[in-house]
DNA sequence: CCGGTGTATTGCATCGTTGTAAATCGTGTG
DNA sequence: CACACGATTTACAACGATGCAATACACCGG
């Protein structure tokens, strides 16, 4: 057979008419253990498989919910991206992956166009989209967002407590003695993103420890990559006075930083102290490892995909749900725990 | 609005048929400025956009096509991602990412089931097929394979030569006056794969260098993540005579390596120099940094990406086309480039 | 004024599936 | 034995878009 077949040709080889093939396959309970045999075997025979647009096309479901993240070379995105397929997974979806690069015009189509069509809801972590792109969004697409909260009370959210995140980093940092601590990634003005929330919580815990604030240290970076970790910790470290710490806003700017001390011939956590966000695989390997808060991104994937199910299958259900996970500090050699 | 507005209410509302629309959405071109414009100007207002599924149930095409590969968070994977989106999108296509987890059952269903139904071909990164397994597949989803080179003459492929790039880093290795080099993550038997691929090009190595081989060491991994290369490492470095090189097949091993040598209290170049494939953004940012095979990405993707199209294009053309693209090896401080 | 040529527009059928409602079957009851 | 009732099966239409083929229109030369 050339082409693929189709219910209509499993019911013609199982001799019965072309709805009680769907019914068999939709496990409808009244049909006979006779004829469900009969069409199984048919299925069977001529390897069919039911086509999704025509089902989508009918039914307006497809079983599948999209992921939508900035850059899957982050490796928070991509270690959580298998959370949520795993999560997903378990209840019987399918995720398809989507990259936005952090650019609004993907995050908007994401919401809006192509790339949600073939999809029930749609998870996205976002990091242009303004609130009022959330507000007047399509609503008659399911969305969790991830991340920093955008639009309280308009859309279901999944985050972490960024600012007591922070917080408890810049502790660990004073507790250790630090005081001139330079925020890698961090921002005092601008939209309300992580980066602000997370600078926010690192100045609650200056206030409360009485040291200082000093715009100065908070150095913003262009991407969350190695390579601006590693410049800006360059840049830090000829600064004088020189920082005692860097409050790395992610992992791939901490490992960056750490190459730069190393390459000034620093040591970390006995020249300077170094802490990441994200507990990412390669932190736990990094010489030396790297000290970082670890969000609980199963608990972040299990909640968006619970989330996300429940909206789809309740459209006009009550108020946004936000929910906060937990966080924790992992300890590591960047300051000072023996390996 | 309650309902998404359908090519029939954009026809409405423009006082045209609905199959006009559709010549004015496809560029068909005997459609007069006038009505092109009114057309326009209706999908506009009521913010249409094509339902892919009723489109895809029409003609059978999506526009949107299926990268396939075992694990986001290996690093090469998610690097290769980009780049295939972004080949992708320069085509005017858009990319759905897929996870098969190496498992070869979900290799089958990415060729055959759900996840390829919206799909116009696939490109996939098989870990587990087996030749027969691609030589029975369904004919009708235009494939394109990446890796090592599964079924010659049956399915397209795009791939480095991972014999040579094998061969060069020991030969690397071995001018560097290293002579016990164990292969961590190799295998000299079992199915066909990288791994045997790259360690029959470290036995040729060898033999022109007339150094024998030997057996015990070449180190197989599980999976290819750091853990398995410091768990790897670790063990080696206990061996008596030592190994005075560790090439690791993939950046994860030699990095997890790394952090081995470091917590045995040993330096890579100096005590045991370190080689790892792929040339991930860590591996430039590690410390030290590491030496490692660069495959070209971007023309990998690029490959893969215009094979794809041409198949979709002209699905009954010429015999499978088979690909190499280049690759270098990048010389850095784990084999004693100076910083 | 007619037939011819080419452009612009449209009606209709169809892709594969499933919801609705109706038809058919079998069994037990009065 | 007719009838009711539930179980099982089916006919038909519809989801949204577009290929095909037909129609409508404009303009030209003879």
């Amino acid at each position: 057979m050339a082409t693929r077949p189709r219910i209509k040709d499993v019911a013609e080889y199982a001799g019965v008419s072309p709805k009680t093939v769907s019914n068999v396959i939709n496990d409808f309970e009244h049909v006979s253990e006779h004829t469900r045999a009969a069409v199984r075997e048919a299925i069977e025979a001529l390897g069919y498989r039911v086509n999704l647009a025509g089902r989508q096309l009918r039914q307006g479901r497809t079983g599948m919910i999209t992921l939508a993240v900035p850059e899957l070379d982050v490796a928070y995105f991509s270690e959580l991206a298998k959370h949520v397929m795993a999560a997903a997974d378990r209840r019987g979806r399918t995720v398809l992956l989507h990259q936005t690069g952090g650019v609004r015009e993907r995050e908007l189509s994401a919401l809006h166009g192509f790339d949600a069509q073939f999809t029930d809801g749609i998870i996205l972590s976002p990091l242009s989209l303004t609130p009022r792109d959330l507000a007047t969004r399509d609503t008659r697409l399911p969305v969790v967002l991830l991340g920093e909260r955008q639009a309280p009370g308009a859309v279901d959210h999944v985050g972490i407590d960024n600012v007591a995140a922070a917080r408890e980093a810049t502790e660990h940092l004073l507790a250790r003695g630090r005081r001139t601590i330079a925020v890698v990634g961090g921002a005092v003005r601008g939209r309300q993103g992580t980066d602000r929330l997370r600078t926010k919580g690192y100045q609650s815990a200056l206030r409360a420890a009485h040291v200082p604030f000093t715009p100065d240290l908070i150095v913003p970076v262009e991407h969350y990559h190695w390579q601006d970790g590693a410049r800006a910790a360059a840049a830090l470290l000829e600064r004088q006075p020189r920082p005692d710490a860097l409050l790395c806003l992610n992992d791939h700017l901490a490992l960056g930083a750490l190459r730069a001390l190393h390459e000034a011939g620093l040591r970390a956590s006995h020249d300077l102290d170094v802490v990441g966000f994200d507990d990412i695989e390669a932190s736990r390997f990094s010489v030396p490892s790297l000290t970082t808060i670890a969000p609980d991104k199963e608990a972040i994937a299990d909640s968006a995909v619970s989330l996300l199910i429940d909206r789809i299958d309740r459209p006009d259900s009550e108020d946004a749900i936000d929910r906060l996970v937990g966080h924790r500090l992992a300890v590591r050699e960047s300051t000072g725990e023996r390996p």
